[in-house]
DNA sequence: CTCAGCTAAATAATCGATTTTTTATTTATA
DNA sequence: TATAAATAAAAAATCGATTATTTAGCTGAG
């Protein structure tokens, strides 16, 4: 097949890894479940070497457990865990987004704006549920693209998987949903002014009530 | 076999993830290297299933690239991830042993005397190479060990390994090296005094002096 | 009744062979 | 001579079956 239309096809292992990772955040496991090779072999209909390719690769991403002659777990969750993947969602994803202002130019300006707007449309039609997820993701992963720091980046997506882990846990909550996107637009005009000082802040304020959002779903549902 | 004295044994696919771990940090691989994977086969006497399943952890650790049909390369070096890899130890490690100084008890106390102690002992015997690397990157990690943050520990052990496939370019460099060991015998001790404010600045120290190393080797023999 | 030791079943890990895809080489064509 | 298509060789990915280890169920001694 010609290459310029398909440089490089994509694997069955690297295909189930990019469902299972969805799956494991979107909390489609139970935590502290074990993994039952053979079922997920059906389940996803993958053949078992490319399955545990994957399984490898998400345990060394942080969403399995890896127990030597006892396969795989998905990790269980406490609320020591959920303060300590906050904690450090603030430590980074601040330090990120002020160099974002620094260094972000208009291109970033515009992905913010789009961004922003996809999430907000994406809000009104409450059904596609995923299309949200998937969404919010890539509007905070705007947010701090132009940092200048692969690796910063590189925690911080770590981060936003295990936190998603604790927040889809529960329910949608409406009310605080709303304030939370308010907050988006408001990240966004304050990029666009590189006001770093007030954006930090909100920014802080923001993840800490997103926290709230995700301990109350801890402590109802885990 | 006794569950008491054996209580879980190692599989293949764990032990040549560490001997390859260890052997692409200290740069046994050359960077940009495109993985033999029979050739690995046979160098290591492993079997196929578990060389693959290291290399896909060993892909999302991040010390191979992996592409899609084309197997496995080592990542390439550059003076930009260089930078960004050492601001990275340098944010993350002084947060660490901020908190470790707060946290530590009196068994941490005992655990840094002794792992600064290893590390100067293994000095004396120039010839032993590894070993002074496993006790380096030992002491390191007791430094930061009860800073309370799982996260916070797991990516700067990536940092590390990522950091020494720099330093570890070039030949010892005697004269900065004596500097160094110095500065951990001192940090040990302001980490016993519990003096943050002055250990912060030195690790920040120190740090640099490292970098300071680790780029003039990938500027030699990079 | 409890618990250690044994056996059978289930599961995890690994092997050897096959299939698929890429890369290198050749041949034909403008 | 350069380019493109066709073919051959090499390598990567996957499959199906085998081996090793753990787990669950059983049995009998204390």
């Amino acid at each position: 097949m010609n290459q310029y239309i398909q440089p490089s096809a994509s694997t069955a292992s690297s295909r189930i890894y990019d469902i299972l990772r969805k799956d494991l955040v979107g909390g489609r496991f139970a935590a502290g479940e074990k993994l039952a090779i053979n079922a997920l072999k059906e389940q996803y209909q993958v053949g078992l070497s490319p399955l545990r390719e994957a399984l490898n690769k998400l345990a060394a991403y942080g969403l399995l457990i890896q127990e030597n002659q006892r396969g795989f777990r998905v990790p269980t969750l406490s609320r020591d865990e959920l303060d300590d993947i906050a904690q450090m969602r603030l430590a980074l994803e601040v330090m990120a987004f002020e160099q974002a202002i620094v260094r972000g130019d208009s291109a970033w300006e515009a992905d913010l704006l789009a961004a922003e707007h996809r999430l907000k449309c994406a809000d009104m039609t409450l059904d596609k549920d995923d299309e949200w997820e998937r969404l919010h993701t890539q509007f905070h992963r705007t947010l701090v693209a132009p940092c200048g720091s692969v690796w910063l980046l590189r925690f911080i997506e770590q981060l936003h998987d295990q936190f998603d882990r604790y927040r889809r846990l529960g329910p949608k909550m409406p009310v605080i949903r709303q304030e939370l996107d308010q907050q988006h637009h408001e990240l966004v005009e304050l990029a666009l002014k590189r006001d770093a000082e007030t954006a930090r802040k909100l920014l802080d304020d923001h993840i800490r009530k997103s926290y709230d959002v995700a301990l109350q779903c801890f402590l109802e549902h885990g």
